[in-house]
DNA sequence: CTGAAAGCGCTTACAG
DNA sequence: CTGAAAGCGCTTACAG
């Protein structure tokens, strides 16, 4: 009782092997009779296509992976990457098409993962966040399987055929950074996202952009998006600077750390202190006060980079994609009624 | 610049194909001069072999998949499933097997996870945790394909070939029970799992046999494993019956939603209510009071899970497993002073 | 130790 | 509309 092949389902129906995959790949030109035929065999015999030998003779695969470059990190800890992906999902609803959720994190997964997609087991990849030294991106370099990453591109040799689907990173840091100057803060720190990630990186800049002569190392602080981070960035700020009235963290989750130490050090919100978030995930609605942020359309992103891959498949060439951020005004940030603006020109 | 093929690399090595692939798959019985010859040409000519080729003639894949029933409520919210695929990971390090994450939740999902299943991608499979009306799980009935099961087999028509790895529920809860009730707790509520999930129901199950004739479903009430099902399970176990003095969860999350409720009601932990969890997550030592719970070595059974996959893989019969549990005390279900606790009869 | 050849299960021009 | 045949890139007895 060996599986059955395309050549038992000929002799049953009664027709060619050439005929029978014709109707398996739903060509036109097959009589009516002769599909029937084919479609009671199959059924009767319960034939199921071997995907190997149809991946030979075409070279395709009708499946695509994701990337997760830490799967630790990423995947378990970070909510963003659940909407992300849940995007992805979006877009792939009503397609054949299967997905794969390959993850790295240590050097032996990460070769593993570039060892599975050279073999040729999917036909393209989405890159949920690689990075700036992203050994898995590093390794796919001479690879001509087709790449959307998720984010900003990193500064490493890429594959040939690869797009970028992100936001404005830089802007949406902008837009945070006017609204707490608009608020009348004079000293903001940033905590900022995961050194070795590139849109941190990003961020990092548009903030010392922002401030410019008035940059200041002492009030920058990396973290790694989670909230633990954010509280001890917090916490070394404050020790370092008690001067800062407004902080803006790379992460909602860091910011609601940042909430909690300064709650632990008997300051208050926004009284003492203003804090802004990114990325607008749920919890920010949620914490006490509620978060102001900046809000991505994370989903959108998962949904434009499989529609971007799936038209790079079909051999068109899509347009990279860069999404715009948008400000959410809460609690965290409220006036101050007691200070001047007159002094201060607002940026932007 | 087509990718080269094997017999690019017998050309230029000066061998046979058959040599090629002797040398690619290790055999032992080739010559020296010749293995160097072609990993010369190996070398020049980046070779990368075909997988699909490979699989067609072998009919391996070296890879295995990883079921997860429903992502959006398991993978992104479940600490638990985190660890269960750490302990896969962890079996899988050093190994040249592949691991693929494959996702359902929504009905195209699922069916799409199962036609990749059929279609031969993988050589097994383990499901992480399947429900009691498991799509994915039905859809491979009867499927050729080894599958093992981390949690008890559902009651459904199963794969010929399948095994299960799991955790002593049953024992679990009771010695659960058994430490409230050595406690002086009389009434004793449960807060039980996700209604579709094969384990809440063993475990509701073993709670029913604890409390014999003392079982009462009005002290039942189920959850979905988030802290927030356990809060709200909560509020209605006290709406109903005030008296009830301790509070079984099967899961640590909703235990600390429990912990949640009952201060919203201006009631104290363990003074007026003992509350134990289930599972021993990172945040049970962290709630306030520490909560009290039933350790299952999670990460051990992902790892048993892929010992017993590989060894089914190598043709050998591994067994089952069952882990055993073990109480975690804490401060949740501190003594109840003024109770006597001469009147009830220890168990188990 | 190694080559020649058959075979894995499909697809796809090519004729008709 | 359909059959016969070549080809996709490997592996593996079978001889030697």
């Amino acid at each position: 009782m060996t599986r059955p092949t395309i050549t038992d389902v000929a002799n049953v129906a009664g027709v060619s092997k050439g005929t029978v995959s014709r109707v398996l790949n739903d060509h036109s030109k097959v009589s009516d009779s002769a599909r029937a035929a084919v479609h009671d065999a199959i059924e009767q015999l319960g034939y199921r296509t071997n995907v190997h030998a149809r991946s030979l003779a075409t070279g395709l695969n009708d499946a695509i992976a994701l990337i997760i470059a830490d799967a630790r990190d990423q995947l378990f800890r970070d909510p963003t990457f659940f909407e992300l992906i849940e995007g992805v999902r979006d877009g792939l609803a009503g397609t054949k098409t299967n997905l794969v959720l390959l993850m790295g994190g240590t050097e032996a997964e990460d070769r593993r993962t570039v060892a599975y997609l050279d073999a040729g087991h999917v036909d393209g990849l989405i890159h949920l966040n690689p990075y700036l030294d992203d050994p898995i991106t590093e390794g796919l370099a001479g690879s001509p399987l087709p790449i959307v990453f998720c984010g900003p591109r990193p500064p490493l040799a890429l594959p040939g055929r690869n797009w970028m689907v992100t936001i404005q990173h830089r802007e949406g840091v902008l837009q945070a950074l006017a609204h707490l100057d608009a608020q009348g803060a004079e000293t903001i720190a940033m905590i900022g996202g995961h050194p070795r990630g590139v849109s941190a990186e990003v961020r990092h800049d548009a903030y010392r952009e922002w401030l410019g002569d008035r940059y200041d190392a002492e009030l920058y602080e990396p973290g790694d998006y989670s909230s633990e981070s954010g509280r001890d960035a917090l916490k070394r700020l404050l020790d370092r600077r008690p001067d800062i009235d407004a902080v803006f963290c790379a992460s909602d989750r860091m910011a609601r750390g940042a909430l909690e130490a300064i709650r632990n050090r008997g300051l208050a919100v926004p009284d003492d202190l203003l804090v802004m978030g990114f990325d607008d995930q749920r919890l920010a609605a949620g914490t006490k006060p509620a978060l102001n942020t900046i809000h991505q359309p994370i989903r959108q992103v998962g949904r434009t980079a499989i529609a971007t891959l799936m038209a790079a498949l079909s051999g068109a060439s899509p347009p990279d994609t860069v999404l715009p951020t948008t400000l959410v005004v809460r609690d965290s940030t409220g006036v101050k009624t007691e200070k001047s603006r007159s002094t201060t020109t607002p940026r932007m």
